[in-house]
DNA sequence: TATATACTTCGATACTTATCGAATTGTAAA
DNA sequence: TTTACAATTCGATAAGTATCGAAGTATATA
């Protein structure tokens, strides 16, 4: 679980992930996927290490990722998620 | 934020923190502060180690420690938990 | 005051990582 | 098939980090 957390504990690998919520949560309204290349342009690195990133977040499980002909679409892995949100749950009293 | 998770990113730094949490519930019931050195013994690393540990998740305010005599004692800063708990809400739908 | 215990600081080392530019691969469209 | 765009891989570098042993500080107690 550490691995979660690591994952998330660059501020832009942070930022891209909280920008693959955001978009995917949009998507349920306006139905257009979460492609990679949209987000990549609001963040100040090169694709690169944007692609780093991404296999970083992946790898921890925290996001799948799959390829649409010239695009890269990501969406959240809520299993994880809930799990790292758990383990922050402090069961006090 | 990232850097609380990064204060989460070290397994051991990890195991260090969820005993806090464990060691500040069981005090809820026993009344027993949460001690340093009781922790450090079921962990495989020394003490500089610890020291250093603690500073990291003490810079990232996830924790205050106080000096109780010859001891160290921990307790969690809740708020900074809970907003750590909030970033990973997924607001789907 | 001397000793023991809990903890911190320091300095070193081995390892990891964020980032980049250049080159490469995959895919769609002209 | 050539071109253009999206993304990945590679190699390098600079910076950060986990860990240790040794030495130092703080505090309580014999």
């Amino acid at each position: 679980m550490a691995k979660v957390f690591k994952a998330l504990s660059n501020p832009n690998r942070l930022e891209l992930y909280l920008q693959i919520v955001k978009a995917q949560e949009t998507s349920y309204e306006t139905g257009c996927e979460c492609l990679i290349s949209d987000i990549a342009k609001s963040l100040k690195i090169g694709a690169p290490t944007i692609s780093h990133h991404l296999k970083e977040l992946s790898n921890a499980e925290l996001i799948f990722t799959e390829r649409k002909g010239k695009f890269v679409v990501a969406r959240v892995n809520e299993v994880m998620v809930n799990e790292a949100k758990e383990l922050l749950m402090i069961h006090q009293k």
